[in-house]
DNA sequence: TCGAAACTGGCACTAAGTGTCATCCTAGCA
DNA sequence: TGCTAGGATGACACTTAGTGCCAGTTTCGA
């Protein structure tokens, strides 16, 4: 895993060029085009079965080349991706202040998600190959954190500042994230209702969820809520007692 | 990435063997042996400045041997924290199958996490070398994702069969995993309090997070809830109308 | 004590990246 | 039009993670 950006994609991000210069655009449609015949491949002979020379050559151009225009094999097929993480926290900073976190995100997910809009089979194709391959998936995973963390910053510049506001943040931005994902899965996974309509209905579950878990079995107050001591309770009573924390397995 | 374990642990592993045979067991206490060492080296230069060939003349065995006991550098690392993920699945299909889901996953959680009670100094370290190492991370929320995946399955055989179970399940089990991880996030970034607080802490937050979002622009009813229109017309509306879902840049 | 099974190390091999350098292309300028 | 500086490219060598294979050694059970 490299550890800088191809010095490529340095140049093609440079943010002053007001009109990209034209070697500019050359290189943002090459990367493209080899992005593109990558995929490709990727997606006949699956993710380790295609090498970075064998990519080279479907592109016509060397293996060093390659990796000036992508880090690492798995870049070609997660910045496809990267998009949505962008557009996702633009949108929520461009909600109301004082809307509750959790609704803004809600918003800016399901106006995130259109990209998949655009293309459904491809966005499908190229989810269900992340999903099947480990070295993909664990570098999607990567992704997907960094923008709860960054979701989470900008969530928490909305609460007031206390002691739990940063992990209320988190909180709020990983729940969203988590909601997301659960409904890209099932999308993914074939269900044939549209993506928006799925995640609308992920969000409902949530509420659903939540409405269980605090109707049953707990107090539902704002504040001085207490009878929680039932579940807090057993989680110190079992732990002390029934069992015996040593019991570390080698992990085999 | 290596496609399968070790021979090696496919051994020790065995789960006929009552005594476990004396092999076996010194296969197990070499494990245990050549991965402190390893954890020692990596706690003190960084993960990415230990190589194989560090990490086997440590030991004092070859490179491949090394492999044989650990599928990948990374293994090392993420199989320390593989005793959590067995433990909380372990520990929910404990917890009795009236009980709200939820709940019982904030039960599972607030016993597995004991493990890091045993040393918590050390399980800081490891967790904050895992948070900073990206290679690391990545593997570690791979194995997060997996447990996820599995208590989802567990979490829906208790639901009433239905078409969105699974979603919800899987929203379930997410949600109670991205609560642990703030919580475990806080700890380990040098939260004073103890991790149990912290959890439940989270926990709280989780609630408070839920009813805000319950309580604000939303109606909170068991079912046939409206006034939803409010959120899910923005997301139509705004993607449609304000925004051109082409503007697809090339993503850097 | 013997023999099979398992453990080990050595070696060679594949494959992902990376540093370096010579070459080439091209935009911009005289 | 011709020149040139700077970026893009390719070739090559190098490091490192893993893996397959084989031959030598250890170990366990009969």
């Amino acid at each position: 895993m490299p550890s800088v950006r191809s010095a490529v994609r340095k140049k093609m991000e440079r943010p002053g060029a007001q009109v990209a210069s034209l070697q500019a655009r050359k290189q943002r449609l090459a990367r493209v085009d080899i992005g593109a015949r990558a995929m490709g491949l990727f997606l006949e002979r699956g993710f380790d079965k295609v090498t970075a020379d064998d990519l080279a050559r479907e592109a016509g151009i060397s293996r060093r080349t390659f990796f000036r225009y992508f880090a690492t094999k798995e870049d070609v097929v997660t910045s496809a991706v990267e998009d949505f993480g962008l557009a996702l926290l633009e949108e929520f900073r461009r909600r109301p202040r004082q809307e509750p976190p959790l609704a803004s995100l809600r918003v800016a997910i399901g106006t995130a998600i259109q990209q998949f809009a655009i293309d459904p089979g491809q966005s499908q194709a190229l989810l269900r190959l992340i999903r099947k391959t480990p070295a993909l998936r664990s570098q999607f995973l990567l992704k997907q954190d960094d923008w709860a963390d960054r979701l989470a910053t900008a969530v928490s510049e909305r609460l007031p500042e206390s002691a739990c506001s940063l992990v209320l943040a988190r909180l709020t931005a990983r729940v969203a994230m988590a909601t997301a994902d659960a409904a890209i899965t099932s999308w993914t996974e074939g269900c044939p209702e549209e993506l928006p309509a799925v995640i609308d209905r992920a969000f409902e579950a949530l509420d659903a969820l939540v409405e269980t878990a605090l109707a049953t079995g707990r107090g539902h107050s704002g504040r001085g809520r207490r009878r929680r001591e039932q579940a807090s309770g057993a989680v110190a009573g079992r732990g002390r007692g029934s069992r015996n924390p040593q019991q570390a397995r080698a992990s085999g």
